[in-house]
DNA sequence: TATTGTTATACTCTATAACTATA
DNA sequence: TATAGTTATAGAGTATAACAATA
């Protein structure tokens, strides 16, 4: 059950992003690693999704297929993925990072996943404490998408 | 002082978001409230400041100011806010959001702030816990940004 | 016949440059 | 001279439609 609490927690949360860090901070790691917002959160996706099929990116997004086309010759041209034939069915290409990706991938999540130094407000205890709360519902967001 | 854990729980906020709900749950309101994520992010801006110089959302968004105009022309087309003069500054103008406008921005909230089912896996307890640690947070960035 | 991905094309979103009015 | 906002225009980003290859 989602108590009023529950809620305001989520709404805060909300806040912190969309208000706060978020729309600037994407934009910040976009320039550094000298990629398109597009691009790079295929870049991010396909660091989770590694092998991912063409189609499975079209409908993890919501888009259409030939915007994926789009955007997958964006990251080929700049050496980062590379189309690979599926083993079995001959319709289907998937996409893999390639060292490069790799090594851009690894420096825009280094500077994604820093902290605001709001966190610098909670002491150690909080810190732990908070972290375990979000594993929590992440899981169980987890559980829910599976 | 930012701990491991503190980075960790940064990060699983930060999956939580990105990976999670948030990109999808932006387009769905987009579609429910008949309004382009640009003009519903603009009708969310306004709603957190009334009577804002269109100068302070080009800032605010870093984007250009001709930009600004395309946007707040979009919402008065739709009868969703107005620009008014400014009492001292006659270059500058402000805008408002209309009754209308209100309705819309209400309604949006409403589908913004509503909990992720998953919040349902922290038992009451915890879901206060959690909403005192992130309003610590966002006091403490807020604090930050002024 | 249905599905995957591509091409060609068009529409939407956002920026640049030149301009008007005001400070 | 510098700043707020607008207009006209150009550039990204994203979608639609028609198509080739494969299932």
């Amino acid at each position: 059950m989602i108590t009023k609490a529950g809620q305001e927690a989520w709404r805060t949360m909300f806040d912190l992003f969309l208000a706060g860090d978020l729309p600037e901070r994407v934009g910040r790691v976009s320039k550094a690693v000298d990629l398109a917002p597009g691009l790079l959160k295929a870049l991010v996706y396909l660091s989770l999704h590694d092998d991912a099929r063409m189609r499975d990116l079209a409908d993890q997004w919501s888009c259409d297929a030939s915007y994926i086309t789009t955007v997958i010759d964006g990251l080929e041209e700049r050496g980062l993925a590379k189309r690979e034939p599926h083993p079995i069915d001959r319709r289907v290409k998937t996409v893999v990072l390639t060292a490069k990706g790799i090594t851009v991938k690894e420096r825009a999540f280094e500077l994604l996943y820093e902290p605001p130094k709001a966190f610098a407000a909670l002491n150690s205890a909080e810190q732990r404490e908070l972290r375990h709360l979000l594993l929590k519902l992440a899981d169980a967001q987890l559980a829910a998408a599976s």
